[in-house]
DNA sequence: CACTTTTTCCAAAACGTTTTGGAAAAAGGA
DNA sequence: TCCTTTTTCCAAAACGTTTTGGAAAAAGTG
């Protein structure tokens, strides 16, 4: 019909439009039942081999996909994963978090799902995105990142038996799936291995409470400091404030120096990275030579840094790929509480 | 049926859980046809006051939400939008990204559709995941961002006559919708702001060539320079590398100040900030003091230096909102190129 | 050949909406 | 009152799949 104009913008693009042929255009095509073409792509045994291969071949040549609309509504699934996440936090920093949804996206494509992402400012409106993703019929899971002590969210999908997996972990006794990083080894070796160094004097500049991650970072700071046989000096424990980590990680900064018996490294989060620099700077003490860095995450700023600035980089990627396929068993029926994996860092 | 065992936890999950009701079971509920409750929600005329409002009090009370897979079924539409990052820019960096992603969901939100999320490591995968999203017909729409001076993924929309809107330019003939920063209005004014101040020296570490903004940028650094009667130096612009901003951007500020006539004052973007600044530190020359630094996206790490560090920013958020709404357009069938804004910063 | 089993196909139903095209009931007009 | 118009409702079809429950054809068996 277009081939007279074949060669211009239009005929190129009626023909691409008319690429979408669907299942029941494609069976008249074959001269065959919706049923069997449907069928054959999905390799029921009940279709002879020849068929099967006319099938594919002409699916292949046409360019046919199934409706995923459609199949959704058939299968009673919506193929579709959910995640909330927040901006306030500085999450985003560096490549860590990035990382971590690369690996969630690309698993749950090569299952064939889809991931829908609600970006939320506060507590209540992630609530409120999740709610909305849950209750709507929206999606058969979620993934919950950035995880509180006491988190609401947690509660409510236990509730209502609903499928989901956490990257963290929080408290609560009921059975539930997670993949977490071992904060605690991580900072537990990071302290050993800067008192084999000869450091005597480790501060801490952690996040501050509320959230589950820096929990376990103190654990193993202090454990470390106690395989050591360093003393806890509670002076050297300092914690950033969620809303402003820079601001008030510098601040502590220059605060632990003020100390008559001032440290000579620092075991910290991303968060607390540029407050930690540019207070150093401003006491003119120079890292990797006056105090010892070792920070949590995979810090871009840590390349021009190097060596004067260690970072545990966490495997953000695989942790990824981890958490998709748990939360496929899960949503499969499979019980939450067979999954609850703690990576080394 | 669970009424003697309400009080446990299997008792309330069960409650939850029968909360899905659906049109068929809320119409007989009413004693009235799915077609009439339907419509009655939908506001149609053809439906009394009197029973429209019976029809909304049962369907609050029974937390009725029309099933949206089968919604879009009938529809014909996704009622879903699509977005592909990547991660290999550090587009992350700070809350500038996130501002507009956060624009952009809030948006779809409350047009009640949905926002699906592909993460790409290249263009070759970007390219991959958005024909996923565009013949898998997952998407009624295209959010792009991060675009090159010579787009395919453009051209590739434009053929099939695919609904997009770019967050930012790129070079092509055909009318296409986007809303763009004024990098170059913001350049010239910083630039201008700078010589007012009377620098003499003012050098532009700028995006490498390939994305369209630095095009801009450095158009607006010349023309700030012309305006001020200041001669351009090429000596005096330098750009960082997509692969590794912080590490080139370092290397450029060291190699700027070795010239005889060094600069007093540097125009970047985000991404060159940790670069630029570890840079300065290393040749002892304060920010603020001995170089003024403007910066382009809203940094973070600017909270620190304020006020030795100065940035532009842009209004992110809003400019996510409006992405969404043009689409919103283009999607019921207007002509693209009405749509064609560029933001003051 | 007659009977059973296996292979290969398909018609119809189902998923949960919205839309189409009336029909019945109520209201208005003479 | 009878006819016309408006209001209010609904049965049936449609969206594009997959699944169910056979039926027809082919192959195997004695």
């Amino acid at each position: 019909m277009f081939l007279e104009r074949s060669g211009n913008r239009i005929g190129i693009s009626e023909e691409f439009k008319s690429m979408t042929i669907n299942l029941k255009q494609l069976s008249k095509l074959l001269k065959l039942s919706p049923t069997t073409v449907s069928r054959a792509l999905a390799d029921y045994p009940d279709v002879s081999a020849k068929t099967r291969a006319r099938v594919k071949q002409m699916a292949i040549q046409q360019g046919y996909q199934p409706n995923p609309v459609a199949r959704r509504l058939q299968k009673g699934k919506t193929e579709t994963i959910g995640i909330v996440i927040t901006p306030e936090q500085n999450y985003f920093s560096d490549t860590f978090f990035i990382d971590l949804l690369s690996g969630i996206s690309n698993q749950i494509t090569r299952a064939g799902y889809e991931l829908i992402l609600g970006v939320a400012s506060d507590e209540e409106h992630e609530m409120q995105s999740m709610r909305r993703m849950v209750e709507g019929k929206r999606v058969d899971g979620m993934i919950l990142t950035l995880i509180r002590e006491q988190d609401p969210r947690v509660g409510y999908l236990l509730d209502r038996d609903f499928p989901f997996v956490l990257y963290g972990r929080t408290r609560e006794t009921r059975p539930y799936a997670f993949v977490d990083m071992d904060g605690k080894q991580a900072f537990e070796k990071a302290c050993t291995y800067l008192a084999g160094l000869g450091h005597r004097r480790i501060a801490l500049l952690n996040g501050e409470p509320g959230f589950m991650f820096p929990v376990g970072c103190r654990e193993g700071y202090e454990s470390g400091l106690f395989l050591s046989g360093l003393e806890l000096d509670p002076d050297l424990i300092r914690e950033w404030k969620h809303k402003d980590p820079s601001q008030s990680s510098y601040r502590w900064t220059l605060e632990l120096f003020k100390n008559d018996n001032p440290p000579t490294a620092i075991l910290f989060q991303t968060e607390a990275v540029n407050g930690i620099l540019k207070g150093l700077d401003e006491l003119n003490l120079q890292p990797g030579k006056d105090v010892a860095l070792i920070g949590y995450d995979d810090l871009e700023i840590a390349r021009i840094h190097r060596p004067s600035l260690s970072v545990l980089r966490p495997q953000a990627r695989e942790a990824g790929q981890r958490v998709v396929n748990i939360l496929m068993e899960v949503i499969k029926g499979e019980d939450p509480g067979k999954f609850q994996e703690i990576h080394q860092v």
